[in-house]
DNA sequence: TAGTCCCCATACGGTACCGTACGGAAAGTG
DNA sequence: CACTTTCCGTACGGTACCGTATGGGGACTA
């Protein structure tokens, strides 16, 4: 969990140290007393990287900004004929349990949105982002523009809507369900194009 | 906002008062002697109908689930040939902008629920609800089983999804792009009904 | 009018934070 | 070897909480 060692810390550690703990606690839980018994120093140390609490919380929102960007703009760079995939994959990053603190902290972050103006705006610019991306996805596997829009927002509403759901206690074939989902959001098919059960 | 006249308060009124500032501020922001300054009283008449706090948050999340399970047991009580209406019923109501409250106490909900097991459980047992009696109304629509039980997740995991979204900063026309998403989950028409293009 | 509850105010100790002041060690620089 | 810079520890005042102890006012009863 922790990393000792690292005999010199610089303003990136305590940016990383606090997306961590803003993942499991919220923005609530960014305490600087906290982060400094995490990293196995003293707020002395903090505040001679950062003015205050607010200036760490303004680098996790560009961190996390550029990173989330860069992402998008990776998973959809045009591949012609592997837009299906790409679509898929999109769906697959945030909806699968692996890349779990990815997901705590795209919640934690929109939670924190919710009740802050410079990450609302954040929030607010990495979405735009996302759903350019993905429309074009669409748009490039032929759907016209409004419907390419359209499942853009279906798609993201979907995959934030469903890590806040714990499937994991439901009853039923989830694995399949999720499938049948990405479908319905990529293309435009019944969820079983196999005969009646 | 605040109501001055209340000579007398009783678990319910502090319950109120609790469930308005989860909402605006989270679980995290549901304080003591925050509620009290709210309330125009003191700490001491909170720990006259309260243990403690963990008191009172057992107490929030009772009431909520109660309300939450009549409402969605109302919301779809069979209606011959109603099914596509209630349908859209359920979508609207914590999708669209009134209800404003209800949606941010639904996420501050689901925000305490990530890290407190007595929350996700309650969580758990309303979705659990609320996915069975959606469900209901696909079948009732004359849809399979498995689809049925696959659009109710969608449906669900939309609204939770698009709620977190903030989407009147976005381009496009949204309230037809919402329209065409009902579309999408209720039914499996393409975007726009008309011929091709 | 005295007694009894119900409901709340006051006062207190304790904890967990934030931010500042200041001091010091270690490493580089001349 | 002085001298500076970088980085962190220590100590402090201040705030915002939680939970407890205790007292008191008002309404109701006899």
């Amino acid at each position: 969990m922790e990393k000792p060692p690292r005999l010199q810390l610089d303003r990136d550690a305590w940016i990383q140290a606090a997306l961590d703990t803003l993942a499991d606690e919220g923005v609530t839980g960014v305490r600087v007393e906290v982060l400094a018994k995490r990293l196995h120093v003293t707020k002395g140390s903090f505040y001679w990287h950062f003015k205050d609490r607010q200036d760490l919380l303004s680098g996790v929102l560009e961190t996390w900004k550029d990173g989330r960007i860069r992402d998008i703009v990776k998973q959809t760079r045009p591949v012609a004929g592997g837009e299906e995939t790409q679509i898929f994959h999109v769906i697959d990053v945030y909806s699968a349990s692996r890349n779990r603190k990815g997901i705590l902290i795209e919640l934690a972050m929109r939670e924190w949105a919710r009740r802050d103006t410079a990450a609302a705006l954040i929030v607010e610019e990495v979405d735009a982002w996302r759903l350019r991306c993905a429309r074009e996805l669409f748009l490039a596997a032929g759907m016209p523009m409004h419907e390419a829009s359209t499942r853009s927002m279906l798609l993201y509403a979907y995959v934030f809507g469903i890590s806040m759901m714990n499937c994991e206690k439901f009853d039923g074939d989830i694995a399949r369900m999720k499938d049948d989902i990405r479908q319905l959001i990529a293309r435009n098919h019944p969820t079983t194009p196999a005969p009646q059960a």
